[in-house]
DNA sequence: CATAAAGTCTGTAACCATTACAGAGTCAAG
DNA sequence: CTTGACTCTGTAATGGTTACAGACTTTATG
């Protein structure tokens, strides 16, 4: 199966697809005669877990960490565990910083009024 | 006044100052006999203006734009309600996203009984 | 069978907003 | 006069892609 296919079955960018692999969060593949890469089955599999990984949120270390531990299943899955409890440790602190970022902005934008640019409070605000 | 004395002044970094200055968004300097940037009050309170806005999480292009705004005192201040608002949109939007992201999180994780990497529903939740 | 179109390859640069560094020059204090 | 702090320019790194250019291969069509 030619990079096209894998793009189209996978859901990733052709160009993203590459990448992963330059990055080594995607099993290198085998290769044509010609030097096209030769895509399986397993690479379609890793290929939706990064897209899903990606979706929500993870980052390519994450990822290539919970990817590794699919390698062992033997092991406990706290390791797991431990990067999704951080990642969405990660996520509520960005929610709650873009929350009062909402606020302040939502408090400066209240107090303009409509006039020239001179008067402008939001410009204000912005200034001091 | 020198670039060590307006970012103490500002509270940007050193570098930083001299990247707005080369992206132009903060005005050029005058220079010393030696090369050395000289900084005029003006300049501080631009650079305060930029740090404000760029802590509330507007972009380097929407700042260039509410400063150039600044420049014309008899303009409505219509123009800066709209990047405000426009941003306002914005940040609303990520919050929304992160929220689902989060909840989607949060349900993947919660299936997870604490068994081997074998069974771990997070991974297995990620792979399909 | 020839040619055109579609696909793939590598390598490099762009995006955004910084930050970090190397190597050179300048200035003030001891 | 030397040391140390400061500043300069230019370049590269960060993260996660995406977008080329220019060359090559494969597939489809005439």
């Amino acid at each position: 199966m030619k990079i096209g296919e894998a793009s189209r079955l996978s859901g990733c960018h052709i160009e993203t697809i590459r990448y992963y692999e330059r990055v080594g969060i995607l099993s290198p593949t085998a290769r044509s005669e010609s030097g096209y890469r030769c895509y399986a089955d397993h690479h379609i599999q890793q290929l939706r877990f990064i897209l899903h990984a990606r979706e929500l949120g993870f980052s390519l270390d994450d990822i290539r960490e919970l990817l590794s531990l699919k390698e062992h299943p033997d092991l406990s899955c706290q390791a797991v565990d431990s990067i999704t409890d951080k990642h969405l440790h990660g996520i509520r602190n960005r929610i709650r910083h873009l929350e009062s970022l909402a606020r302040e902005l939502r408090r400066i934008s209240a107090s303009c009024s409509g006039g020239h640019i001179a008067e402008c409070r939001i410009l204000e605000a912005l200034g001091k």
